[in-house]
DNA sequence: ATAAAAAGTGTATATATTTGCATCCTAAAT
DNA sequence: ATTTAGGATGCAAATATATACACTTTTTAT
């Protein structure tokens, strides 16, 4: 039936467009659309579609298309920083990893360098990926309020 | 807690290798395999492990790891060619160093990325020497194995 | 054109998954 | 050593999702 192509279409392009995390919440969204349908059909189209409900990395479940996941999971603000290639920061052992956006590892791994911070040894770039060499005894915490001194912006997202 | 690194192996394991529909299906597994927990606490392995259920082209669901999914949707991995330029998988400190073929270490690397292990905190390639950095309290074993995982190829090169 | 098969959908329900709360345990801090 | 804070987990309940069944509409084949 086309109406059901086109409903695919718009089931398609809000969950390109908002994060959704259940059926409900989509049901709501089409229905402001005039599409007007149960839930059980939407889990059939769902399914259809092959849509999948995956964790992101904000402890919530997310529906993403297929194929589309990973790049839906880095969504986050474009700027034109470097530091809006900023993705992660972890730690292990003594060390602690900065995952950054494909190509962002040594920009950012620059302005933390000419910072000079006493807590951080050395930094060592790769493509995404930064590995940040504490000084001997400096705590996690102390790496992460360098790190907030240094990129304020981050604050809430190593908080 | 040691014993949930391995039950979170345990289940990597035993999704790549089965085709699971649920939870339930999942902890009659684990059981066998003297693993005893709840599903609740299963519930939240997947999450943490960030693990998703898709509608596979079989009309059921599964359960897949994410950056796997890619691989499952096109069906047809490539992933051999990179994975000829491995040379070496060596330990040193905690962490761990393969060495590659000149050239290869950043492709392989990419692929250890993309797969989202939660044991690997990350990874920074050079040209010929990929440093892996292991999640703090993750053994030796639970990186070959999860090597292996990635790259079935190789376990009988670095068992 | 008509019968037969297939696809679409709603309702109600079964199944599956997540989560609040209480508890226990471990690791960090004083 | 004692307290404190943060996981980890089970239990039970709340949510969320899939599906059997019945019915209607559309398509296909004769």
């Amino acid at each position: 039936m086309k109406n059901k192509s086109k409903r695919l279409l718009a089931i398609e392009k809000i969950i390109n467009n908002y994060k959704i995390s259940s059926q409900e919440q989509l049901m709501s969204r089409l229905r402001k659309k005039g599409y007007s349908y149960t839930q059980a059909t939407l889990s059939r189209d769902l399914k259809f579609l092959r849509v999948s409900k995956i964790p992101d990395n904000q402890g919530r479940y997310i529906y993403v298309l297929s194929g589309k996941q990973d790049e839906f999971i880095q969504s986050g603000n474009q700027k034109n920083l470097p530091l809006s290639g900023f993705l992660s920061l972890d730690f292990a052992q003594n060390l602690a990893l900065i995952r950054t956006h494909p190509g962002y590892a040594s920009s950012i791994a620059y302005l933390i360098d000419r910072a000079g911070k006493f807590e951080i040894q050395g930094t060592i770039a790769g493509d995404d990926t930064i590995l940040l060499i504490p000084r001997d005894g400096v705590s996690k915490n102390d790496i992460k309020n360098c790190l907030i001194l240094i990129f304020p912006e981050l604050e809430d997202r190593i908080g």
